[in-house]
DNA sequence: CGTCTTTGACCAGCGC
DNA sequence: GCGCTGGTCAAAGACG
């Protein structure tokens, strides 16, 4: 109870400042943004963020070093300066050298005290060793990086290889795209799981999609009640058609959840996407309730997030997301999105993932993965992940409470962890795209094992990077993309109506027969495996970048 | 007045 | 069929 009701209150009161403050890329409302500051920066937890906008960013990093934001930042500023031009990074790292070396006070320390001018020489030492540092990392990262495409390339040659033989063989069930969705076979639209399922069976006995079904009404009471729903979830009568083929085209039969564990006292945490709260419930087997929330951003957008607290550990936040969004997303979202999403993409995939991920991207901006990655080349940076499919819904899970044991001190920079051997294609997933299919025999996924080594260096490398809490942010924000994409979807025009509640009427989205999801859905169910994968090529250094930015 | 949160009610899926 | 649970709706209230 205690976090419940009241995280909810209290953040409007102490919100306000702090929100303007990230709010800025949200014009929508001033308060959509849950997060409130928080109270002071520590550095294990996530405040609420708003990485999003620029000023806020900038303005985090001043504030960060209150604390022990310091580690945190040193090391993000060490990923970042791999490819960037470090400015703004770099006041992160430095924040403690900084402000003494900073220009004035230098020079003025060295006239008013030769004391000073001892400090400053030694802080300049510093910077000079962290530099040199950074160089050589840099170079490592861009021997990894190189290595690394080599090795996906190949990699994504054999999936693709591999793709082409079970297309020929199971073609069929496969979330390929229809032109036309034959008779409610396909699922077109990955996003409203939930709701598919259960109007699967209708759908199915119902016949078609679409169209009809708004008026077959199989939701009954449903359907005329919220007509943003209905069609929603029943397919819309509206436009099955909009451009989306892209999206029958995955057929995803499971919407996949992306979950996120992290640190925070915030009631929520920023992910750059406007929540609006649409219900609250006590969750068995956990004191702290779960709350449910859909993106705002756009009328109709489909994604939801379940926000709650670790029952064992209440200081971590378990963010979920899942749905494909419907609209663009900021500039920075969309970057980190780009990057998670590939990590998904690299979850739900194995190699027969490899599949999946065609699918994922297929119709969408991207063709196939392989460019993708070289689009985005986004930075090193490990990240442990399991993806478990025993769940409805096949679920990806980013643990990011690693404990700061990590001393914070030297990780990252010193010791290029483990990434040496990096197991994983990475798949630029693309946020739009990410329709996650699920593979119809998860089991197959043979991507990495990974190996104890890795698997410490993983962590290591996690706790490192977590411990900043921009990062965790943003890594939460890029899921609530990865998850959704759509980047691309026409935005969705929203009506002037209200976001609120069942307007949502206006936008019939492109909603998918649920009928297909139903039935795939069995089939690939039972399975669940675990992987855990490593991969360096990721995020951190882009991440940090663009948000400076 | 419009928007957002709160919260009880409702619904569907699932196990017994 | 019944009860439980997760998820969602929507009326009512709060807030600016
Ligand atoms: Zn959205």
């Amino acid at each position: 109870m205690d976090l419940v009701p009241k995280q909810e209150q209290h953040k409007e009161g102490e919100e306000k400042e702090e929100e303007k403050e990230g709010m800025i890329l949200a014009e929508h409302s001033n308060r959509a943004n849950f997060g409130h500051g928080g109270g002071g920066g520590r550095m294990s937890e996530i405040k609420e963020v708003d990485f999003f906008s620029t000023g806020g960013a900038r303005r985090r990093n001043g504030d960060d070093d209150d604390g022990d934001g310091e580690t945190g930042n040193r090391e993000a500023g060490a990923l970042g300066r791999g490819n960037t031009t470090v400015n703004t990074a770099l006041d992160l790292l430095t924040t403690a050298a900084a402000t003494p070396v900073n220009g004035g006070e230098g020079t003025a320390a060295a006239r008013a005290a030769s004391d000073h001018n001892k400090e400053a020489a030694t802080v300049e030492g510093e910077l000079r060793q962290a530099g040199e540092e950074n160089r050589r990392l840099r170079r490592m990262l861009d021997d990894l990086t190189r290595s690394y495409s080599a090795l996906y390339h190949q990699l994504i040659q054999a999936q693709q290889q591999q793709q082409h033989q079970q297309q020929a063989s199971g073609a069929a069930n496969s979330m390929l795209p229809a032109a036309t969705v034959p008779a409610g076979l396909q699922f077109v639209d990955p996003r409203m799981a939930p709701a598919m399922r259960a109007a699967a069976p209708a759908a199915l006995d119902g016949g078609d999609r679409g169209d009809s079904d708004g008026g077959s009404g199989s939701a009954g009471e449903a359907d005329h009640q919220n007509s943003g729903r209905s069609s929603a979830q029943q397919e819309g009568s509206g436009t099955p058609e909009r451009d989306e083929n892209a999206e029958r085209a995955e057929a995803p039969l499971r919407r996949v959840r992306v979950s996120v564990r992290a640190r925070s006292e915030a009631p929520m945490i920023s992910d750059g996407c406007q929540w609006r709260k649409y219900g609250q419930k006590m969750a068995k087997g956990n004191p702290c309730p779960r709350a449910y929330y859909r993106c705002t951003m756009a009328t109709g957008c489909p994604v939801r997030k379940q926000v709650q607290r670790c029952a064992e550990d209440k200081a971590v936040l378990i963010t979920t997301y899942e749905g494909t969004h419907n609209h663009q997303l900021p500039p920075a979202a969309a970057a980190m999105a780009k990057t998670t999403s590939a990590a998904a993409a690299m979850l739900l995939s194995g190699p027969a993932a490899s599949r999946d991920a065609g699918a994922l991207f297929a119709g969408h901006h991207v063709a196939a993965p392989a460019p993708l990655f070289q689009s985005y080349p986004y930075a090193s940076a490990a990240m442990g992940a399991t993806l478990s499919a025993s769940a409805p819904f096949p679920t990806i899970t980013l643990d990011l409470t690693h404990p700061p044991q990590a001393p914070g001190a030297g990780l990252l920079p010193h010791r290029p962890p483990a990434l040496a051997a990096m197991p994983f294609p990475m798949y630029g997933g693309f946020p739009a795209a990410h329709r996650p299919a699920v593979p119809p025999q998860p089991t197959t996924v043979s991507l990495g094992m990974v190996d104890s080594r890795n698997r410490s260096a993983l962590e290591t490398m996690t706790a490192a990077i977590t411990s900043d809490p921009n990062f965790t942010t943003a890594l939460a924000a890029a899921l609530s993309t990865i998850i959704g994409g759509g980047a691309e979807a026409a935005p969705r025009s929203g009506a002037g109506a209200n976001g609120d509640g069942n307007s949502g009427s206006g936008g019939t989205e492109p909603t998918a027969t649920a009928a297909a999801a139903g039935a795939l859905d069995k089939g690939v169910n039972n399975t669940e495996h675990t992987l855990t994968f490593f991969s360096r090529e990721f995020l951190a250094q882009s991440w940090w970048k663009d948000w400076k930015q």
